[in-house]
DNA sequence: GCCCGTCTAATCAACCTTGACTAGACGTTT
DNA sequence: AAACGTCTAGTCAAGGTTGATTAGACGGGC
């Protein structure tokens, strides 16, 4: 008999999508091995814990987990000068999980702060593939405004007035994302970016974003 | 060598904001006493469950959570007809908190859940204040969409190309709901939705959203 | 030399969220 | 009549998040 009988879903780790698990695993990653602190002053230096609003705390337990799901491996380093620290560093499955969870975000709407964490990451992705993504995006969000101006017609009653003018503001924000996603697709197809399948990208160079230690 | 240095910035204000926490309430509220499960029924026709991503469990925690901090009440009802239940009725510091939680939430930028959850319960403020509160939104989105547009100028090189462009998507939903909110703030001036000092409101007629029992 | 603030580095308990599970009542299909 | 699904109503353990706190090193002023 199977030992393993349930299914296990696409993202390894139990499957609850993260944003914090996602740019933790990519600093960690694009740094070639970084510890906590490292990881903490770099998110913070792109503004990330402003946007994905990441607190010190939660770095170190995703560090911690990560490392039990085997997606990072640790290293303790005695204290030479200052505290203790452990060296993290990715592992080939905690490569393959940061480029599913980077797909993930870019195709999965109404989770803001899981697509600002796959845009940050999004050279994890070859350029064909980043394109894929977002064009999935793109349809997604299109079927959603269709689907809404439908409901719009014969609005549910049990629903308060203001309630229902929220979707106006939802509207709103989606046909934004929808030109800004067209943009960046287009953007992708000009060549923008550096992307894992262009020279000088973290496949070629990787450590690039090393930090002084 | 400050090259990393991190700004430890204590949040003002004593407990965390919660949009489960004023949707809860404001249910309970609104309906003049409830159990969990009439909560979660009414939340679900709302769609919160989908906007807010509420789950039951979070819903009768929050119940039990705001019972512990004196905003709510609790009555157990012996299961005359089916299991047990718990009625939850709103104290006069529940109701302050609500009214608390809602200007907090309209003011408050960069929390969209919160922003829906203080939609839902707009009616729970004078006319007057919920137009201020508007106000005090729009001021805050154009003051940042200024910065934002300063930073624009000379752009922090220590920030990736692709994160950089992530500014571009998050000005977009500035402007999007800086139009809302305006035009949310000119439709209350014009005297829609029924508030808290007009008639027919939940203090003129409290339990009107009264559900069978 | 000593004190003070800041930087580096991380831990911890309290709290919140969530998927999984329990259990009775009620209708309806076999 | 037994089996089955569904609705009502809620509990619970596992896991993620957060503010508070700890502790050594280092530079600058007194």
């Amino acid at each position: 008999m199977g030992e393993f009988a349930i299914e296990t879903r696409g993202l390894s780790g139990g499957g609850r999508v993260s944003a914090t698990k996602l740019l933790v695993l990519g600093i960690v990653h694009l740094s070639g091995g970084a510890h906590g602190y490292q990881v903490r002053s770099e998110l913070q230096s792109w503004g990330a814990e402003i946007w994905a609003k990441i607190k010190p705390g939660s770095i170190y337990h995703a560090l911690k987990k990560a490392a039990a799901d085997g997606l990072l491996t640790e290293h303790a380093e005695p204290g030479n000068s200052g505290p203790e620290r452990v060296l993290y560093r990715a592992t080939a499955r905690g490569r393959d999980e940061i480029v599913e969870l980077v797909r993930d975000g870019l195709r999965r709407t109404h989770d803001p702060t899981m697509l600002d964490a796959a845009i940050a990451m999004l050279p994890m992705l070859t350029r064909t593939d980043a394109i894929a993504q977002v064009n999935e995006r793109v349809a997604r969000l299109e079927a959603e405004l269709v689907e809404q101006a439908k409901g719009w017609e014969n609005p549910n009653p049990d629903i308060p007035e203001h309630v229902r003018d929220q979707a106006e503001l939802w509207a709103g924000h989606a046909r934004t994302e929808l030109e800004w996603a067209k943009s960046l697709s287009k953007r992708l197809s000009e060549g923008a970016y550096t992307m894992a399948d262009d020279p000088g990208s973290w496949r070629t160079a990787p450590g690039h974003l090393k930090m002084p230690v």
